[in-house]
DNA sequence: GTTAATATTGCAAAGGTTTGCAAGAAATAA
DNA sequence: TTATTTCTTGCAAACCTTTGCAATATTAAC
C-alpha cells in the first residue's frame, strides 16, 4: 500500500540500499544520484516507515512525559506549563507521549517504546514505574523533584523559595501567621514546610503559634482550609498558602467573610501561575516556572540520549515575586 | 540484550511459532504448555517489541491527540479534560501521543506511525494536517467541531447554548448587553454569535443597540474587552462572554472599577470550567463538557479503528447553568 | 488394527529498513 | 599499459513478530 523504499529503487533503477543511503545521508552516493533519489521519493510521496526503522535500529523516537496521574488531580496550569515547555524542546523531533503513571501496567514498558522519560512525579506511587524504566535502560530525567539517585533531576529550590515568601510576610510585621500546607506525603510539601519553619524560628516564633491546615493543592481545597483557619483563629493577619490554586481560594473564602486581602489579611502563594497576575487582586508568590523546568528537563533528556553521559542536576531558583495580597503591618492597627 | 520470543522458545524446548501462539491466543496451543511458556516469559521478564508487532501487522498502538497548538493559546482546562476525557476510554490500550498540528511537518504522517487520530481543532489552518491525514486513510474523529465532511466529529450545540443563555438574560430584564466574542475566525465562535443574535432578535433587540468586543478566549482579552465595554457604555447592565475565562477577566474587570456582579452587573460565561463554580462568584454559564466530548470522540475513534465503519456524528446539548453572576432586573432600579 | 479426522507443532516467508562486506567502476599513480 | 587506490554500488543478513501451510502427533471411529 504505502510507498517503500524498494518502490523508490525499482522506480529509479537503482538498488534500495542505494535509496536508504541517499535519503538519510549515511553512506556515500553519487551526487546526482542522490538528487535524483530524493527527487522520486518525494514525487511518490514516500513516509518512512517508523515500525520498520525503530524494529532495525531498536531505537525509538517517543518521549514519554510521564505524570503521576491524569486525572483531576493534577493541575491543569501545570500540565499545561510543561507540555508547552517540553514542545518548545523538542519540537517535532520526537513524539512526545503522555502517560498516567497510575495507569501503567507493570512489565510493559521497553526500550524499543521509549528513547526517553521525562518524570513528573508527585508520588512515591511511581517508584515502581521508575524502577521498572530504570531496570530496561530507558534514559530518564526527573522534572521537579528528585526520585532515584541515579535519575538526573531538575530541581527548584523550594525550601528557599518558601523561606523567601515567610521572611517577606514577617518583615511587613506579620506575627499571626496561618499556613496552608498540601499534602503532607509529597516531597515538595516537606521542603517547603521545612522553608518557612526554616524561617519561623530564625524569627524567633513558636510552633504552637501557626496554626496549619492541610488542603491537596487544589483551589477548592485552599478555600476550605482558609476557611477553616479565619473561623478559629480571628486575630490571624496573614495566610501562607503553599500554592498559587490555594492562595486563589484562600482569597475567596477571605472575601466570603467580609473580610478584605491584604488590608485585613494578607496572603501568599507559591508557583506564580500565569492567572496570579491577571486579577485586581494580584497574588504575592514565588516563581516556579514550570515552563522553564520542563524546557531544562527535555534538554537534559536529548543530551543524555545522544551522549550518552548522564547529566548532572540542575538547580533552579526560585523567586520571590511581590505583588498586592501582602500588606504592611507596621503601617496600621491590628484588626 | 532484550528477551524475545526465540529466548523463550529455546529455553521451552519449542518453536518460536508456538510461543508466538501461546503468548497471544491465536492459535491452538496446547494447555499444559501454554501455560508453561507464559510462565516462563514472565520470569524472563518478556516484553513484547511493539516495533517488531508494528511492522508485522502494520498497526501502531498509538492515537494522536492533535491541538491546533500547544502554546498558551490553548486554555490548560480544556487541554486537561480532554486528556483526562481520553484516557478514561483508551485506558492503557494505547499510547496517546500529543501533537500539535502548527508544528507539523507536512509529508510525515504515517499509518505506521498512527492507529487513529483525535482532532481539536481551532482554526482553519490545521486543514494541511487534516488533509494529510484523510489522503494516508488514518482514522479520525474530530472533537469539538466539524472540520471535513468525511470526519465524524463529535459536536455540541454552541448555537442552541448561546441562545438559551442569552434567552435567560433577556427574562431576567436585561436590555443593555455588551458582548465579548472570541477570535472572529473560529467556526465556534461563529456558531456562538448566531445563537445570541438569534435571540437577541427574537426579543427585538436592535443590532445598533448591542456593543460587541473581541478577546481570545483567554483571561487577559476578557479584562480588557470589558475594561472597553464598561467605560465606553455605561447603561450596560450585563455581558455577555463567548468562554469562561473570558467571563473571570470580566468579572475582574467589573469589580476594579467598583462595580458589583451581579447588582450592578451581571456576566455569563460558556464552558463551565469547573473553577467557575467554586469561588463565592459562581458563574453563570453554558456547560459544554470537555471530558464528555472527549470520550465520546475516544470512543467513537475506537469503533472505528477496530470496525472500520463510519460512525455517525454525535451532538451533545448545552445545557444552561444559573449561578449568581445575573441579576433580576425587574427587581431593581437602573443604576 | 487400520483409517480418518482433529489437534498441535514447526518451518519459512514476510513486513521495511539499515549496514557490513565484497564486487565493480572510476580515478590516480607508476 | 598495468597496478593501486578510492568511490560507488548491490547483495544479503539482521531486527522481532505473525501466520499460512505442511508435517506430525493424537484421538476417535470403525
Amino acid at each position: 500500500m504505502a510507498v517503500t523504499i524498494k518502490d523508490i529503487a525499482a522506480y529509479a533503477g537503482v538498488s534500495y540500499s542505494t535509496v536508504s543511503r541517499a535519503l538519510n545521508g549515511s553512506g556515500a552516493v553519487e551526487e546526482a544520484k542522490k538528487e535524483k533519489i530524493l527527487e522520486i521519493a518525494r514525487s511518490m510521496g514516500y513516509v518512512p516507515n517508523q515500525a520498520a526503522i525503530m524494529l532495525k535500529k531498536s531505537k525509538s523516537r517517543n518521549i514519554g512525559l510521564c505524570f503521576s496521574t491524569i486525572s483531576k488531580s493534577t493541575s491543569p496550569y501545570i500540565l499545561h506549563d510543561v507540555l508547552i515547555g517540553v514542545y518548545g524542546v523538542i519540537g517535532s523531533d520526537y513524539h512526545i507521549i503522555v502517560k498516567a503513571m497510575d495507569m501503567h501496567e507493570p512489565g510493559t514498558l521497553n526500550q524499543s517504546n521509549f528513547a526517553g522519560l521525562l518524570i513528573m512525579s508527585q508520588t512515591d506511587r511511581d517508584e515502581e514505574f521508575v524502577e521498572e524504566a530504570r531496570a530496561k535502560g530507558i534514559p530518564m530525567i526527573a522534572i521537579s523533584r528528585r526520585i532515584h539517585s541515579g535519575v538526573p533531576a531538575v530541581v527548584t529550590d523550594e525550601k528557599g523559595g518558601m523561606e523567601k515568601v515567610m521572611d517577606y510576610l514577617l518583615e511587613q510585621g506579620h506575627r499571626r501567621i496561618g499556613v496552608i500546607e498540601g499534602n503532607p506525603n509529597l516531597e515538595a510539601t516537606m521542603l517547603r514546610h521545612e522553608g518557612f519553619w526554616q524561617a519561623a524560628s530564625r524569627w524567633g516564633l513558636d510552633a504552637k503559634s501557626i496554626p496549619i491546615e492541610y488542603g491537596n493543592y487544589r483551589y477548592n481545597s485552599g478555600r476550605l482550609a482558609a476557611g477553616k483557619l479565619l473561623d478559629a483563629h480571628n486575630d490571624l493577619t496573614a495566610i501562607l498558602c503553599f500554592n498559587d490554586e490555594m492562595a486563589m481560594g484562600a482569597i475567596i473564602a477571605t472575601t466570603e467573610r467580609g473580610l478584605k486581602v491584604p488590608e485585613d489579611i494578607s496572603i501568599t502563594g507559591f508557583d506564580n501561575l500565569d492567572i496570579s497576575g491577571y486579577a485586581d487582586i494580584r497574588l504575592t508568590t514565588v516563581e516556579r516556572n514550570s515552563i522553564q523546568i520542563a524546557a531544562e528537563g527535555a534538554r537534559m533528556l536529548l543530551a543524555y540520549m545522544q551522549e550518552g553521559a548522564l547529566p548532572k542536576d540542575v538547580w533552579l531558583e526560585n523567586r520571590l515575586v511581590k505583588r498586592n495580597t501582602v500588606s504592611n503591618q507596621q503601617q496600621r492597627v491590628n484588626r
